[in-house]
DNA sequence: AAGAGAAGCAACCGCATGTAT
DNA sequence: TATACATGCGGTTGCTTCTCT
C-alpha cells in the first residue's frame, strides 16, 4: 500500500497560478493568516489547489521581501562558500541571503553558478566528514581565557579564505573549543539566553543570531582587531556540527549590534 | 524567418522530519 | 510510546523563452 495522498489529485488545478489565485491567495492569507494549516488552506480560500502547492506559491512568490532577479558577486561568493561545507542544503543557504528563496537559489545554483565555478575551477563540493563528526558529537574542553588567540586565528577579510572551512575548522577553530558551560556568565549581556547556549569571551556583543533556525548556538569569538571582529557560532544539538562566521558591521555598545554574515561550516 | 537545441525557472513529487493525540 | 498527519525540503520535471544556425 502506498502513502495516501495530501489532497484530492483529480480535483486539484495543478500548473502554473494565474494572476486570480495570486490575489485569491494572498487575500486569505493576509485577512485570515495561514492559520496554521496548509491542507484545509485552498478549500477555505476557494482554491482549486493542492495545500502544498499554495504554501510553495506564497513561500517562493507571494510572500512580502521576496527577492528576484540578478544575484549580486557577494551572493555568489556566499552561496559558494555553503555549498562548499554543507553541500545543497538549500534552505540553510537561503537564510544566509535575505530576501531569497531555497528555489530561487536551487535553480540558479544548477543553471549558472555551477558551471560559473567549473569554468573558473574555483572549488569542488566538500563531501561530509564522518570522523570529524564523531570528534564534534564529544563535548570539548579548553579553557578559553588561557588561549594565545592569535595564534589560532586567522584573517579572514577575503571570503576566500574560507572556502576551506574543514581545514579552517581543524586548524583554526578547533584548538580554541571550548569551556564547561557554567564557567563562564553571559547575564551581563545582552543576549537572549537560551537552554544551554554558552558564550565566551569579553561578551559585549549581541546578536539575533543565537534565536534564528539554527537552535541552540554557542557564541565564541575567535579574532578581534580594529572594526572586525569574527564571531564563531556552533550548535552543539546538531548531529552535523555546525558553526558559522559573523563579521561585525557595526560597534555601538549600547544597541543589539549587528553582523554580516560571512560565512558558515556545517559538519 | 524558422526550426532545433539550450537555458531558465516555476512547480510538482515523494521522502524525511516534526507535532499532535 | 505509537501512530497519523502536516509541513519542509531537495531532486526532478516539463513548459516557456532565448539563442544559434
Amino acid at each position: 500500500m502506498g502513502r495516501a495522498p495530501c489532497c484530492d489529485k483529480a480535483n486539484v488545478k495543478k500548473g502554473p497560478w494565474s494572476p486570480e489565485e495570486d490575489t485569491k491567495l494572498k487575500d486569505f492569507i493576509h485577512k485570515f493568516g495561514t492559520g496554521g494549516n496548509w491542507i484545509a488552506l485552498p478549500q477555505k480560500a476557494g482554491l482549486r489547489r493542492c495545500g502544498k502547492s499554495c504554501r510553495l506559491r506564497w513561500l517562493n512568490y507571494l510572500r512580502p521581501n521576496i527577492k528576484h532577479g540578478e544575484f549580486s558577486e557577494e551572493e555568489d561568493k556566499i552561496i559558494c562558500t555553503l555549498y562548499a561545507s554543507i553541500g545543497s542544503r538549500w534552505s540553510i543557504i537561503a537564510g544566509q541571503l535575505h530576501g531569497r528563496t531555497d528555489n530561487d537559489i536551487k535553480n540558479y545554483w544548477n543553471t549558472k553558478l555551477k558551471k560559473k565555478l567549473i569554468m573558473g575551477s574555483i572549488m569542488q563540493p566538500k563531501p561530509f566528514s564522518p570522523t570529524f563528526q564523531t570528534q564534534f558529537s564529544q563535548p570539548l574542553y579548553k579553557d578559553y581565557n588561557s588561549i594565545n588567540h592569535s595564534q589560532h586565528t586567522k584573517s579572514l577579510n577575503a571570503i576566500d579564505s574560507i572556502l576551506d572551512p574543514q581545514n579552517y575548522l581543524y586548524n583554526n577553530i578547533l584548538p580554541i573549543l571550548s569551556t564547561p558551560s557554567d564557567q563562564y556568565s553571559y547575564n551581563n549581556y545582552n543576549i537572549p539566553v537560551e537552554e544551554n547556549m554558552l558564550m565566551f569571551g569579553n561578551g559585549k556583543e549581541t546578536s539575533n543570531s543565537t534565536s534564528s533556525s539554527y537552535g541552540k548556538l554557542d557564541h565564541v569569538i575567535i579574532k578581534e582587531e580594529e572594526n572586525q571582529e569574527f564571531m564563531l557560532y556552533y550548535n552543539n544539538e546538531d548531529p552535523l556540527f555546525s558553526a558559522f562566521l559573523d563579521k561585525k558591521e557595526t560597534a555601538n555598545d549600547d544597541e543589539n549590534k549587528t553582523y554580516e554574515k560571512r560565512g558558515m561550516m556545517y559538519y
